[in-house]
DNA sequence: TCAATAGTCCCATATTTCCGAACTATTGAA
DNA sequence: TTCAATAGTTCGGAAATATGGGACTATTGA
């Protein structure tokens, strides 16, 4: 089970997560991602917010979300689980994922 | 006194507003909008949160937040005057845009 | 050892952003 | 009126960023 590289919770930037979630695909993976407790592996089979997107691009999404701060990915053998780093985002920015969120979709 | 064109509360995205909101110089903007209740010219000469900003680049961010629904421009002879649509963004997103402001800066 | 699966990396294309320069509109003065 | 000054917009090219196809890597299971 490999850890990949996060930033710290204190280096999250406000601008940061407004950049990963002002794109509609990344919004609705993030919601998908907190509905489903559980995991969601990479290709969103699970959470399937991603129809029809290219393997690249999904992983440049998950990607931008991890730089962000919003998710944290371990690996675990061949695939990816993300999770999103709720009481991080809480604790830097005390009810703005809660606040977004609550309007999504 | 001529009113621009601008998006009914309805029609404000909050994909948009996140958008408009995540780059740092227009969150910026907004906050310093609100901080002095008056006006800001375009040039924020008042506000001044964009010291060495090309006038096309400030004009085409307040097109920005304008066509994302996040402020009111309305022409008043030769200057423009620039308001955060705070009731209608509440309106819309019940919470959001305080809850943002709040971790500004 | 080999095939299958899950993601990443690289590259070409497409889109967006930034800024200077030219342009428009309004005002105020001569 | 006419002219200069001020405030923004629009245009065009350069720079930065996003997209997705295809090749590549890593892990698992047969």
């Amino acid at each position: 089970m490999v850890q990949l590289v996060h930033p710290a919770t204190e280096d999250i930037s406000l601008a940061g997560v407004l950049a990963a979630l002002s794109d509609p695909m990344r919004l609705r993976i993030v919601k998908a991602l907190l509905e489903q407790a559980d995991c969601v592996s990479m290709s969103c089979t699970a959470a399937a917010p991603c129809p029809a997107m290219a393997k690249s691009t999904l992983s440049n999404h998950f990607r931008v979300l991890r730089e962000a701060g919003l998710v944290r990915t371990t690996k675990k053998g061949v695939e990816h689980r993300n999770v999103v780093r709720e009481a991080d985002l809480d604790a830097r920015f005390p009810g703005l994922l809660k606040s977004i969120l609550a309007h999504a979709e």
